[in-house]
DNA sequence: AATGCGTCAATTGTCAGACAACGTAGTCGG
DNA sequence: CCGACTACGTTGTCTGACAATTGACGCATT
C-alpha cells in the first residue's frame, strides 16, 4: 500500500495545536522576562513553519503570557503559570486537589434516577421524557468535608464506568475520558450562599455558614446541555483564581 | 514632506488586532450556528490577507466563539456573547451595572494615605518608603448597599482626577482612561466569607452573612503591582459568570 | 563632553501564492 | 439498494518576500 504511512496517534489534531503545547512547556521552563528566540529561529527549531508558529503564539499572546513587540522581539511575561492553573480551564475537584498535593476522597455518595423538573426543561431544552440521573457527593480532605457537589445529566450521557458502579470520584473526569459526548465549554455562575440545612448537614457545618457556590452548565459543540452541576465549597481549602484581561 | 501621510489614530495597533475587533462585531451580529464565508472570501471582504485573518480568528477559536473544521468550514458557536460579558474581561462594577441596566451610586467614601504593611511589602514587592492611598467605598443600587470595595495603590498611580477630588465612582475606570501606567492583567482570587462587623456595618447586613469575596491584583506589563483590591459582594445583585474551556 | 541625526541590522507584521489534508455530496457501478 | 469512487470546496501548512518598527552605533554638530 503506497498511501499507508506511519502516523503517530498525536497526528490527529492540527499542527498548530500541538505546537502550542510544545510552546506552553517552553514558556513554563524559562524565566519570566526572558526573550524568546526570533520567530524564524524558533520555527526552525520546532520543525514548523513560521506561519504555524505564529498561530500558536497568538494564543499565548491573548492570554497575556507573552508580549510581542515589532522590531524588538517576544518576551515571556511574569506569572505565566497561573493561567493554566486558574479557573479558566475546566477541571474536576479531584484533579485540582491532586495538583495542589491534597488527598481527597468521596463520601455520602447518592445516585438516583428521576425526570426533569419544569425549570430544567425550560432552561436546558431537555426533552420532557428524558430520564435524568442525579449524583450527589461530598468531597473530603483529610477526613473533613470541604465540598458538596450535585451533578445532573441525562441518563444516556452517564459514563459507562459509573453505570457499572465504578464511580471513581469525578463525573467530569469520566466524561472527559470517553470520546462521546464531545465536551466543548462550561458556563459557570459564581456567587456566595448561606448553607442550607441539607448542605450544612453534609458538610458538617452550621446552618448559615458562608459557602462559595458554583452553578455550571456543560455544553457540547452543538450547544446541547450535557451536564448541570451545583457546587458548594467551604472557604479556605481550595483557591480559585482567574486572570482577567484588560479590554 | 514626502514621507508624511495621512494616518488615522487607529493605525497604531497591529492590523490583526483591528481585524479581530471587526470580526467580533460580525460574530455578534450573526445568528449562532451559521457558517462564516470561507477564509479567502472573508479576507477579501475585510481587505486583509488570509494570514492576518487567520491570526485574528485564532483568538475567537480559543475563546470558543467559533469552531473551525478542516474540509467543512467555520461556524459561530452558541452563546458567544457571554465571553464578552463574563468575568474574564476586567471591568469596573460601575460598568457592569451599566451593562445590565442598574443604576448605582457611591457611598461611605473614604480616602486615606498610609504606608505599606509588612505583608504588602512582601507580597507586592513595593518599596518600603512608598506612600500608599487606600480608597474604600460602598456601592448602592436603588439605595441599598450591594458591594463594599477597598482599593490600595501607590500614590504615584492615583489618577489625577481622583487626586483633584473628582472621584467619579471607579478607580479602575480612571486608571484605564489614562495612558499611564499601562495596565496589563488582573489576577483575582475568588472565595466566600462571612461578613465581619466592619463590612456588615457598611453593607447594613448581619454580621456573619455570606458574601462573595474577590481579592484582585492589577499588574503592568512589566509585572509591577499597580493596584490591590478587596471586593465584598452581596449575593443576588450581580451575576458573575465565566466560560471554562475543556482542556 | 554632550547632543542630535542618520544609518544599519534585527525583529515582528503583512502579504501573496501554492499545495496538502480533510469532509461532503454527488456519481457511478455493482 | 448499497458501496466505492470522484470532484469540489474548505481549512491546514509551507515558502518566500517585503514593510514597519525599534534599538544600537557612528558621526557631525554644538
Amino acid at each position: 500500500m503506497s498511501r499507508m504511512e506511519i502516523r503517530e496517534e498525536t497526528k490527529r489534531r492540527p499542527l498548530y495545536q500541538r505546537t502550542a503545547e510544545t510552546l506552553s512547556e517552553i514558556l513554563e521552563s524559562v524565566e519570566p522576562g526572558t526573550y524568546l528566540p526570533s520567530e524564524p529561529k524558533l520555527a526552525r527549531s520546532l520543525g514548523v513553519s513560521r506561519a504555524t508558529l505564529r498561530e500558536a503564539m497568538r494564543i499565548f499572546e491573548r492570554r497575556g503570557m507573552i508580549v510581542r513587540r515589532q522590531g524588538v522581539g517576544t518576551y515571556v511575561t511574569q506569572l505565566p503559570h497561573v493561567i493554566d492553573t486558574g479557573i479558566e480551564t475546566l477541571e474536576s475537584i479531584e484533579r485540582l486537589a491532586d495538583r495542589i498535593g491534597l488527598k481527597v476522597e468521596t463520601g455520602d455518595l447518592e445516585i438516583c434516577k428521576r425526570t426533569a423538573t419544569e425549570e430544567e426543561l425550560k432552561r436546558f431544552r431537555w426533552e420532557r421524557s428524558l430520564p435524568l440521573v442525579e449524583i450527589s457527593r461530598v468531597i473530603l480532605a483529610e477526613g473533613r468535608p470541604v465540598a458538596f457537589l450535585i451533578d445532573i445529566l441525562p441518563e444516556k450521557y452517564v459514563p459507562v464506568d459509573i453505570k457499572a458502579g465504578e464511580f471513581r470520584g469525578s463525573v467530569l473526569d469520566s466524561l472527559l475520558q470517553q470520546d462521546e459526548p464531545e465536551l466543548w465549554q462550561c458556563l459557570t455562575d459564581i456567587t456566595a450562599v448561606s448553607a442550607s440545612p441539607e448542605v450544612a448537614r453534609h458538610l458538617k457545618i452550621q446552618r448559615g455558614d458562608a459557602l462559595l457556590f458554583f452553578e455550571a452548565r456543560l455544553y457540547s459543540k452543538e450547544g446541547e446541555v450535557i451536564e448541570h452541576t451545583y457546587s458548594y465549597f467551604l472557604p479556605g481549602t481550595f483557591r480559585f483564581h482567574i486572570n482577567r484581561r484588560v479590554p
